[in-house]
DNA sequence: TGCAAGCATTTTAAGCTTGAAATATTTTTG
DNA sequence: CAAAAATATTTCAAGCTTAAAATGCTTGCA
């Protein structure tokens, strides 16, 4: 009842183009990404709460920090895993709490804390990332052989079409 | 120095099955997605705050329920959103505040709660709905007439991976 | 030198999210 | 029919997240 026939021819064609101002398909797209990251996130929550105890973010943050030898600030961690500097500042101060990572003043810098896993935050991580990475690979299972580089290569696509069109965002707000 | 020569040469090879146990493919692709779906959620939730004063689970909530002419339950949104039912209950109590939604016991059974769009919730939608559409086609907007369909497409290959193993993860769990 | 501007981090207030426990109702079963 | 099991929702406690304000330090400049 609130799709007239008018309308319907239009449904078989697929080209944006042939229909002015609407964007289904890309709506479309968007959702079905949502959800796959979604239920990804949901899943790989669940049985870090459940085999290891602990959450998410918390396995977010170690994992920067094990990139590093020397340790992060608090600013680089939080441009790497695009959250807050308050959030880290909160996550940190639970890992350190549980002796988990490591938090001192820069020497040359007051400003800056730096943070570094502790050697038994180390060794509990390396297990945690072997479980991670086990479970992706599982989670992925599903994908044929060609599959993975074709996603991989259309999703960097992606990722530079959404920086554009942020920063095209910012450059209008910047003009005010 | 954490890179051996021994391992080089197989930096090259892109097949996982010939380095056994090894799957960083997979969790540079996780990565990559995760990348995707967080840089939009941000910049939409941005958006909907800067130009709407409202979140994005209100409007999901408000997207669900203008699909459905005659209301939905608590349950079914919850199902349908992928968040749990308290989760419901709270964003469902601040849209009834606010004027947008309606909230009802069922007639036939009364632990059922029936939610739906007011006439002022649906027309706010309406217009919500229309600039969230051209903010989703302007951040896909650098993708090539292909690779909507076929990134489409994988991600559909994805999901069903991603189900059968949260499903085989479910079955396991079970035999106990 | 002294002070203004800039930076890194923390704090705060508000809202979202979850799993689990509690509540209220309906359905099943003995 | 009554007790038990199942179901729908809400409440609760805990933790995550953010933007904005506050704090404390450094740097540049007059």
């Amino acid at each position: 009842m609130d799709t007239p026939e008018a309308i319907r021819p239009l449904d078989r064609e697929t080209k944006a183009s042939e229909r002015p101002g609407d964007h289904k398909d890309e709506l479309r797209l968007w959702l079905r990404l949502l959800t796959c990251s979604t239920m990804i996130e949901r899943e790989i929550r669940r049985r870090l709460r459940e085999e290891f105890r602990t959450t998410l973010p918390r396995f977010d943050l170690m994992a920067q920090l094990e990139k590093s030898a020397t340790g992060m600030t608090v600013g680089e961690v939080s441009q790497r895993l695009m959250v807050s500097n308050g959030n880290v500042t909160t996550v940190v101060a639970g890992l350190v709490e549980e002796g988990l990572v490591d938090k001192r003043p820069a020497p040359h810098d007051r400003r800056v804390q730096v943070i570094s896993l502790t050697a038994s935050g180390r060794r509990q991580f390396r297990v945690m990332a072997e479980r991670h990475e086990e479970w992706i690979a599982d989670l992925f299972a599903g994908l044929g052989g060609s599959d993975l580089p074709a996603l991989m290569r259309l999703l960097g696509t992606t990722k530079q079409s959404i920086q554009g069109a942020i920063r095209r965002a910012g450059a209008e707000a910047e003009e005010a």
